[in-house]
DNA sequence: ATAATGAGTGAGTGCTCACTCATTATAACA
DNA sequence: TGTTATAATGAGTGAGCACTCACTCATTAT
């Protein structure tokens, strides 16, 4: 196994929602998951596929019509994996740690990711790659999330706004690709220790936040 | 041709480097980035790879001996095309722009980044995803990089605080995954219009600029 | 005029691929 | 238990793969 990723199990992380797949179903999603991610699409066989999810070839062929179907199976386990970490509504978190200022939910926030992402490394990293070159795939995904994170960057700033602790010259565009383009180069070059993670994510929000400050000189 | 990019030619963007490879080789080469970034490495055949070079199979390996080896040489490719845009020492570009705010010079640095990232889309759509399968591609890669980037974003984080405008409370790792992070989340998903490209990145190091200051409340 | 060269060729090679299907094992019900 | 329905199997299939090699022929040396 590289990268000393332990095999990625979809029961552990999607229980709820593959409950009522068939069991044979699961087990070739789930050795497709951890083949694609170790090797890439094109350089897995299904014959390996089989192997790794201790059944016959032609048993995959059963319950997918094609090698691509795998792949295609995968994208709303993907979306359903990170949609509703991203879902729990920006004002319920706001509400519940009401006295706290903006920042630090920002940093909850992050910090929250960035475990969706490592808990769902190998997911993301079979189905990434290949959005690449399925246009189709790609805009399943993005359209499916972009501009709900956007919306929600948007309510946060607002109430940041309604607080004083945000200026109006933030606009929402701006915030969702900084916070967004951190949370993509931590989760490929930054420390793999939480608490590091932790320490680094707070100093980051610490510095965005006192940029977008109400009161911060022009 | 998906994404209405042009095809992609080393001879424009490295001609200087490639001026003594023959013929045949940046012909191989260029038809392979053109495949690659379209289809991706283990999709792509030899035989669509000599179509497109317009030559017979069997001459691509009087060049390469493995399909693998033409992957391999876009690596140094890869290097070189980004590494003198890096290389141009902060010191020499801030000497240059004396007197103009070290964000001003950021964001200059910023977008030069985004143009390059642009230029070579194809190139890096090429060889990044098949990263993610190859360790020794991927360590030649980032420890030829990523040291360098953190020394020149520490350079200029210090230059910043002699002329007290950067705090002390700024680290380089952090600094660096935030401007490394816009770029790579911009590159992604941002504008593909220049002038609105500038627009938001002046925006965004106004607002990093404005976190980083050394007058900042704490 | 003749000989030597080697870059270029593309049919051929053994092999692997995704996918099929006749056969066998298991389960369900009488 | 016997009969039927469903599930699982893995050898088989043609297509396509990376790579080879015997051969061609324009160019150069003699």
């Amino acid at each position: 196994m590289p990268n000393g990723d332990e095999n990625y199990d979809i029961l552990t992380y999607l229980e709820d929602y593959v409950k009522d797949y068939p069991d044979k179903e699961i087990r070739v999603i789930n050795a497709a998951i951890n083949l694609f991610s170790e090797k890439g699409f094109s350089a897995t066989s299904t014959k390996e596929i089989s192997k790794r999810a201790d059944m016959a070839e032609g048993t995959i062929f059963r319950y997918f019509p094609t090698k691509d179907a795998i792949l295609e199976r995968m994208v709303p386990l993907l979306i359903h994996a990170i949609k509703p970490k991203l879902e729990k509504p920006v004002k319920d978190i706001i509400a519940e740690r009401a006295g706290e200022p903006v920042g630090d939910i920002f940093a909850t926030i992050i910090l929250d990711r960035l475990n969706i992402i490592r808990g769902n490394g190998r997911l993301l990293k079979s189905v990434l790659p290949e959005l690449m070159y399925r246009e189709a795939l790609q805009q399943q995904l993005t359209q499916s999330l972009l501009p709900m994170i956007r919306g929600y960057v948007s309510q946060v700033l607002e109430e940041g706004r309604k607080r004083a602790e945000i200026g109006p010259h933030v606009s929402a565009n701006t915030a969702m690709h900084q916070l967004l383009g951190f949370i993509l180069a931590y989760s490929l070059f930054g420390s793999k220790d939480e608490a590091q993670a932790k320490k680094d994510v707070e100093e980051f929000m610490d510095g965005v936040m006192k940029g977008w400050a109400a009161n911060a000189q022009d």
